[in-house]
DNA sequence: GGGGTTGACACCTCG
DNA sequence: TGTCAACCCC
């Protein structure tokens, strides 16, 4: 308690009844929360009545990790995770209660399209008339609204809402045969069950005697929902939020949550938390003027006690290429000279494809870095297929996934096949994988089949398929998951898939390996339970969080995922008219003053440095001739330092940004004579204890050569360092 | 009717 | 850069 202040402590204090946290970046939002769980628990409330959700994976496994680290043993007692496994806990153990099968299959985005194509089809609408891509987005929105596609339909004007309101109807059919849900529902399911089923609702708000929320600015409207049933009558809420990041308004996030929070929960608490321990002055300042533009957002008035820092140092780049090895040339520079660990050191970009070229330098000059999310591992096309012959497996409904082993490897099954299947199967109530397996039948297929309206030589490519199906199902109730999947890839003969495949089989071979590697801690549960589990709980990572921890590598990452974040230095790239601000946000300046918080949550990342990278010409999508993001022309010029500058580019107008005078001389004044002699020892936070061997003044700082044990000479910037001199 | 090939086209952010 | 739909051949 002797380290927070007096609003994180009456946060902190707070036990009873609902509790708003506005909680300004870097203000000690995690702490409060870990503290407050600990001060829960001490005041004697049991650690497994205490329910904390995050956004993020990445968010859940740091708080849990604070909270081992705060708490010890008790922390295994608390609940954390994120909105939907939460949601995913629930309905494992209760989805029976609404008539669904334990082994429902989870449909990611990708899945969802999937049945949103199918079910313009079976509507006979063209894919051409209108999007289906746009269709599913609207039908989640929807979702995030807990609109019915009965409520949704009363609602729906004009063509294209219209249309929509019909294909969701359908998928939601469709989705119901498969024993499929998508994210939207798995939240709506948690909260119909709550809300119909008395005996559910009794337990858990029981259970959950103590919620807290972190990002409250981003719960949709079902969140709220979910919320507002967990919590009860007792309503022991607490949610921690910023509306100044709120970035997620595309996935349904809705402001009015927590602007709304006080006349939601009457007899709610407020704190205000506005100290900001993170940033240095200039930072904090910069990313004030960037959040200042925007119109509608709660006052806050963000203040820092640190020192003044140095200037937002800018990089201008000829391209992408060009912006990758300035950025890690700084890298490196900032490493060897000032010190700093590279887990200190993260890069952000807007999309994730921006991280291509900066992966390919750290690998070619071998700097370790991490990639958190991206076109991870779990959309690989040998992953998706591996795990689409599982959901097979585990849920015989499961179109998607039936429809995506039938073609690999090639069994002479094609589209017309495929629809006949479904057609006919729909009307006697069989899905395709169940047909399929109904031809294996040891003494022939039963006779209600006979009229099963296929050529003979499809329905021996399906009698074989199924045959497939029931030799894995009859795996599957004796191995647990990793080995039904070495098992898998020889039955069914994706071994030979992948051993053909003309592009890199090593490479997917690894990934198919490591798949296995990634099943093989839910072996423990056994055969069937193991494979349901590892399911269920893929579906929900969304980036291979598994880095090994603790090694000492740069972060590679988008703004979004930073969110909730802070290291040392931040380089921003890609900071460009139409990559940030995205291109697609023009239109809409709602969605442009999200562009503008996503900036500010980049901005507030950083603790010391803020570099900020953009290109003059970029490859690819978009105009090839880049200007800098008009958010870096927000911040007032004195606070800018160009790091870096082209000289005139043939063919490229000139544009740069105003950079004023008193940025020039970076941080604090330089020291005038040195501080630390030659001979004296001092401690460095990383390199741990050395030996000074010399120092000089330069024009900014004071440097000095120090000899670490076991680590070698290493030259340190003083003011950066953060150096104990030892007496 | 299946499957290979080719050409067009889109490609933001996440659980 | 990869995916997907249209097209044509077997």
């Amino acid at each position: 308690m002797s380290g927070l202040n007096d609003q994180q402590r009456t946060a902190v204090r707070h036990v009873h009844g609902p509790l708003l946290v506005f909680a300004g970046a870097g203000s000690g939002k995690t702490r409060v929360i870990t503290y407050r769980v600990a001060h829960l628990i001490q005041s004697g409330v049991a650690p497994w009545h205490i329910l904390a959700v995050t956004f993020t994976n990445k968010a859940a496994d740091e708080l849990r990790e604070r909270l081992v680290h705060l708490i010890g043993r008790d922390a295994g007692g608390v609940h954390v995770g994120t909105f939907h496994s939460q949601c995913l806990r629930i309905l494992r153990r209760d989805i029976q209660r609404l008539g669904w099968e334990p082994d429902f299959s989870i449909y990611d985005a990708d899945d969802q399209l999937r049945m949103v194509k199918q079910a313009m089809a079976d509507l006979a609408i063209p894919l051409t008339s209108i999007s289906p891509a746009a269709v599913r987005n609207e039908i989640s929105r929807a979702k995030d609204e807990l609109a019915s596609p009965h409520v949704y339909s009363e609602r729906a004007e004009g063509y294209f809402r219209e249309l929509t309101a019909k294909v969701y109807h359908r998928y939601q059919a469709l989705l119901r045969n498969a024993q499929a849900v998508d994210f939207g529902d798995m939240i709506w399911l948690a909260v119909r069950l709550l809300r119909e089923d008395g005996e559910a609702r009794a337990f858990y708000q029981g259970r959950f005697r103590f919620i807290l929320v972190d990002e409250y600015q981003d719960t949709n409207h079902a969140q709220y929902a979910l919320l507002r049933e967990l919590a009860g009558p007792g309503a022991n809420l607490c949610v921690v939020g910023d509306d100044d990041q709120s970035i997620y308004s595309w996935r349904g996030a809705d402001l009015r949550n927590i602007l709304d929070f006080e006349h939601h929960f009457p007899n709610a608490s407020v704190v205000k938390l506005e100290r900001n321990y993170r940033s240095t002055q200039r930072i904090l300042r910069a990313s004030n003027a960037v959040i200042a533009k925007l119109e509608r957002r709660s006052a806050k008035t963000l203040w820092t006690e640190r020192e003044a820092g140095g200037p937002v140092q800018i990089i201008e780049a000829f391209d992408e290429e060009d912006e990758a090895r300035q950025v890690l040339g700084e890298v490196r520079e900032i490493a060897a000279v000032r010190g700093l660990a590279r887990r200190e050191m993260a890069i952000m970009y807007r999309t994730n494809a921006q991280s291509r070229p900066f992966e390919e330098l750290f690998v070619r000059l071998g700097v370790p870095y991490q990639l958190v999310g991206a076109i991870e591992f779990y959309n690989r096309k040998e992953v998706r297929d591996v795990l689409a012959y599982l959901r097979a497996v585990a849920n015989p409904r499961d179109l998607v996934s039936f429809e995506r082993i039938v073609t690999v490897p090639k069994r002479g099954i094609g589209a017309t096949t495929l629809a006949a299947l479904r057609q006919w199967g729909a009307a006697v109530g069989l899905a395709p994988g169940e047909i399929a397996r109904m031809l294996a039948a040891p003494g022939g297929a039963p006779a209600r089949l006979a009229d099963l309206p296929l050529q003979p030589r499809a329905t021996k490519a399906l009698a074989q398929l199924g045959h497939v199906l029931v030799t894995l199902d009859a795996l599957a109730a004796e191995l647990p998951v990793a080995q039904l999947i070495t098992r898998l890839v020889q039955e069914t003969g994706y071994h030979e898939v992948l051993d053909n495949d003309p592009e890199r089989p090593d490479e997917r071979w690894e990934n198919v390996v490591a798949l296995g590697a990634a099943a093989e801690k839910y072996d423990e549960f056994g055969p069937r339970e193991s494979l349901a589990r590892f399911l269920h709980e893929a579906a929900l990572v969304s980036d291979p969080d598994n880095f090994a921890a603790g090694t000492d590598a740069v972060t590679l990452l988008t703004f979004h995922a930073a969110k909730g974040l802070e290291f040392g230095a931040v380089f921003m790239v890609g900071m460009e008219e139409e990559l940030f601000p995205h291109i697609r946000s023009y239109e809409d300046p709602v969605q442009m003053d999200e562009e503008r918080r996503l900036a500010y949550v980049g901005i507030t990342r950083a603790k010391d440095v803020l570099y900020c990278a953009y290109a003059r010409h970029r490859s690819g999508w978009g105009s090839p001739v880049r200007f800098p993001s008009r958010f870096l022309q927000d911040i007032p010029p004195e606070l800018l330092a160009y790091k870096r500058r082209l000289d005139a580019l043939p063919g490229i107008p000139a544009a740069g940004l105003v950079v004023g005078p008193d940025a020039a001389p970076a941080r604090q004044p330089p020291p005038s004579e040195r501080s630390i002699r030659d001979g004296q020892r001092v401690r460095h936070a990383v390199f741990g204890e050395g030996l000074v061997v010399s120092g000089s003044i330069t024009k900014f700082d004071e440097e000095i050569t120090v000899m670490f044990e076991g680590v070698g000479l290493k030259k340190l910037a003083v003011s950066f360092a953060k150096l104990e001199v030892i007496r």
